[in-house]
DNA sequence: TAGGCCATCTGGTCCT
DNA sequence: AGGACCAGATGGCCTA
């Protein structure tokens, strides 16, 4: 396959499809078959258990003999699970809204995750060093109030 | 068909 | 004890 390399946008800029950025970030990894077609779409939590339903029980083999583990132990298992799936959506749920705000060529391209996280990381860092030189200030006095969890 | 991306399962570890 | 978080494993889907 086409190798690929994260597409890493210029700062502020919206992302273009193929366009690379080679002194970006961490270096290199996916490339750019998403960003031309859009097919791959993210299915909604429920509807994504539903497809999924059939590989749901795909096993890592061994620990997986059914009989081996105690009803007790099977339900906290499977409720370990259902709580995991949960985190995982609520995660995922948080990249969606990121990638919501960041400006994409062509709008309906779809970051991966990934690059979700280094364009926001570049987006930041340019928009912070453009209000930087606009206000003649130093960065450091345009750094953005650290997260307080729960506020 | 290979390789990338993704969702899910799972067991370990840490925290409350 | 139970939940949150994490990383590894697995297999499906998709594109070049």
């Amino acid at each position: 396959m086409a190798p690929q390399s994260d597409r890493s946008p210029d700062e502020g800029q919206p992302y273009f499809g193929g366009a690379e950025d080679p002194s970006s970030v961490a270096g290199g990894g996916s490339a750019g078959s998403r960003g031309a077609s859009p097919a791959r779409t993210t299915l909604a939590p429920r509807e994504t258990a539903a497809r999924r339903k059939g590989k749901a029980r795909r096993g890592r083999g061994k620990a997986r003999n059914e009989g081996l583990l105690s009803k007790q132990k099977r339900s906290r298992r499977m409720k370990a699970n259902d709580r995991e799936r949960n985190r995982m959506h609520h995660l995922n749920s948080a990249l969606d809204a990121l990638r919501s705000v960041l400006p994409t060529f062509p709008d309906d391209a779809k970051l991966t995750k990934i690059e979700t996280l280094r364009f926001a990381h570049n987006y930041i860092w340019a928009y912070r060093d453009l209000r930087c030189h606009m206000s003649g200030g130093s960065a450091e006095q345009l750094l953005p109030r650290p997260y307080l969890p729960g506020a």
